[in-house]
DNA sequence: GCATTATTTTGCATGATCCGCAAGAGTCCG
DNA sequence: CGGACTCTTGCGGATCATGCAAAATAATGC
């Protein structure tokens, strides 16, 4: 199934090639028409029309309406797992973390507001919530081993792998969450995301107020 | 089996007591089912049964038969989340949270056994996931919140309520997880939170091999 | 106690989903 | 071109979610 290809075009085969489109397909119909009509209002009938595919062929890729509605933005997110296990950087993982996650934010804000689109749809759509966490969990367990190996520890026993991809998580998500809550601009999000990382690495140091600027987006210095 | 009418009750209802207890007994003859034959062999029908309740009540209480598992193991949290709402000091929220957690960990282990089952089931039924999942970020929602309000800052905002919610979210879960994942006794599981904590709170210092034997559990000596 | 009201339980029906199975269409490889 | 393999499709059965109205049960008033 998922396994990666050749790099070269050689041999691709046409069947992997239309799997992939028809997959495509389906996924887009999902997310244009829960968009318009809302998901409890889409059908996978519906979506099989959409996709010019039989209704059988849906339940055949997905599971379930969910997972078609959100299998469009996963692979951004697995994009950025590759880039941290192939990173050959003697650096703490949570700044490994940080820089390639800041700079995604930098250089694919295109992207990102596919991701806000994604979570104006989950708020519209609760049942979607779910299948989104279910995959976020997916990911912060495949992203603990990578640390694990990293750092030599081990994941079944060892706490610091797993809090560290925690860490990272929901500094990500953090970030991701306050940018698209308050209709930030994009250039806001990379500062925002180091933000995020520089307070995890300090231990969430006790505030009351505001006394660090840098740590909220109610004054835009 | 109820003889004749309460006498010392202030009007709890009759109404409102029997609701509950079919609730329970819909929810233990889920779990019961569940742990038997796994959540795929049981249907909405052997729920009903296994309650003496007709099928269409099962879906009158619960939305899924995922709901009806996962509604045993509820309460707990619900109350260390109502203990540090009530906490008066003034420590930061991590420290309080921390005290809270291994002093109920010291004191409540077999309840925490039971949310030992619970992953367990998760491990074997993953259809139970997303629910779980689900419930898990109401919990840090509003744990978020409460952070937010005990120290003045906004969570809407503010980086640090949500990060730090996580924070403690991540160090109770990644210890139940290596508690029983491990089959460590009881008496491990409080100081295990309370390492996970401090590892936290220090911002995660990087390590490579295992130069703090209070991190893991491999070598117990 | 008895009647009335309010709430819960239940059965029935409908629309939708999931999944196994086998036939048809398309692709791959020699 | 032809066999082997894979994907698509339609069909059927089992399950599920939900609205609706009637039966059952608890609460309330007389």
């Amino acid at each position: 199934m998922g396994y990666h290809v050749p790099m070269t075009d050689d041999h691709v085969g046409l069947r992997e090639l239309k799997k992939l489109m028809t997959r495509d397909a389906i996924s887009a119909a999902a997310l244009k028409l829960t968009e318009e009509k809302g998901l409890n209002e889409v059908t996978i009938d519906d979506i099989a029309r959409e996709a010019f595919v039989s209704p059988r062929t849906v339940s055949n890729y997905f599971a379930s309406k969910e997972e078609a509605v959100l299998a469009a933005g996963k692979a951004d997110a697995a994009r950025i797992l590759d880039d941290f296990s192939a990173s050959t950087s003697q650096d703490p993982p949570l700044k490994i973390l940080c820089e390639l996650l800041s700079t995604y934010a930098r250089d694919h804000a295109d992207q990102l507001r596919g991701a806000a689109r994604m979570a104006d749809l989950e708020h519209k759509n609760p049942s979607l919530r779910p299948y989104r966490v279910s995959q976020e969990v997916q990911l912060l367990e495949k992203l603990c081993f990578l640390v694990a190996a990293r750092t030599g520890t081990d994941a079944t026993t060892d706490l610091y792998p797993s809090l560290v991809a925690s860490a990272a998580f929901s500094a990500m998500l953090t970030s991701l969450e306050i940018w698209w809550r308050n209709d930030l601009p994009d250039e806001r999000l990379p500062q925002l995301i180091m933000d995020a990382f520089n307070l995890v690495s300090a231990g969430y140091p006790h505030e009351t107020g505001h006394p660090d600027p840098a740590a909220t987006v109610s004054a835009p210095a």
